[in-house]
DNA sequence: CCCGTTCATTGATGTAGGTTAAGAAGGGGG
DNA sequence: CCCCCTTCTTAACCTACATCAATGAACGGG
């Protein structure tokens, strides 16, 4: 039993097991360094990654700024989505923010595995699909309705340990603001904190 | 051959015929006039909702302001995805800005449909929530990286009959700012124009 | 036809966050 | 040990959009 079985085994518990490793077994290993993209504007997604370990970023250039779309971390998934789906051309990078361990799973052997008779790993995509939509979704949400003091509180909430692992300027291109202004918002709330 | 296994058939053309017509069968008729609600806070949203004709909002309410998440008009379909999925409460009121003719799938036979041999629908399902997170994951982009006027453009671009329907301090709401500023955004477009 | 209501516009003023620029604090490599 | 480089902070000023208040236009009902 590999690394990647057992984690599949543990994240997709409510699946049969032999599909669970059936599904860890299509993916390969790599290594990336520090600063190596896994994608660039103008490319095509061609995997559906899994990050054993390390730390990346995705994000858009536009007018010379950039803006993060997300961080994925340890045990998290990342890809380009929209792209991989339709194997079309992106126009996002993703860059490592750290050394990493991934696991890719190509386009081509996903939709295998989606056509194999009866279909049996659709429910597992639905339901991957369902859960990045949530995410997403809570996100419009919360760049409509929150200010960026409330969007930071969230965002150390749900992942405090992004902090540790993320320089601030980078917190605030995710939080849509300038790095300056997160740093007077953090000081604000030391302020009203004591 | 009833209006509404026209109609998904014709959506999902590339769909088996008989798994679509069953699944237009899952659905049940119902009639909502203009100030309805079809959810409130605090409820549990019970069905996905496919509108045959109408015009509904689903928004938020915080601090006694209203933040508007989408419009759905005819042929679209519209719920609380998130309260859905969980049949947990939801904080989402939807409300029709017209009489509408809906047809609605309950989370039980939704299910069923699910749950049927060889989960024939799963298929289905993946790619409805493969859509509406490409659909929701665009929209957080744009209110990260585009300005309030880039945001309405893009909006009357991609659906321009909304204009029509809906009116303009909805539209504001619904682009996160205030009626007054849609109003001065919609000055300088013309007068750029000119 | 008038009147009340709803919606859009306009102007004045306030505020969150952006921009620019500078300095301070840490940390790894020569 | 020093220097450079990156990151964070602070301050002054600027901009986009919010808020408040008033006016005007459109419309539907009595």
């Amino acid at each position: 039993m590999n690394a990647i079985q057992e984690i599949f085994l543990k994240m997709f518990s409510r699946f049969p097991e032999e599909a669970i490793i059936q599904f860890a077994n299509a993916f390969s290993e790599k290594k990336l360094k520090k600063g190596d993209f896994l994608l660039q504007e103008g490319q095509i997604c061609r995997d559906l990654v899994f990050i054993l370990n390390g730390n990346m970023m995705c994000y858009y250039l536009k007018d010379g700024k950039r803006y993060i779309d997300e961080f994925s971390l340890d045990y998290e998934f990342i890809t380009d989505y929209t792209s991989f789906i339709y194997q079309s051309t992106t126009d996002k990078y993703i860059e490592c923010l750290e050394d990493c361990v991934i696991y890719t799973l190509s386009y081509e052997r996903m939709n295998a595995l989606y056509d194999l008779p009866h279909q049996p790993f659709d429910r597992l995509g639905r339901m991957m699909a369902e859960q990045i939509y949530l995410q997403w979704h809570e996100k419009s949400k919360s760049l409509l309705m929150d200010d960026a003091t409330e969007r930071y509180l969230k965002l150390i909430n749900k992942r405090p340990y992004l902090s540790q692992r993320v320089p601030q300027y980078l917190i605030a291109e995710y939080l849509g603001i300038a790095p300056e202004s997160l740093s007077r918002i953090r000081k604000s709330l030391t302020n009203t904190k004591v």
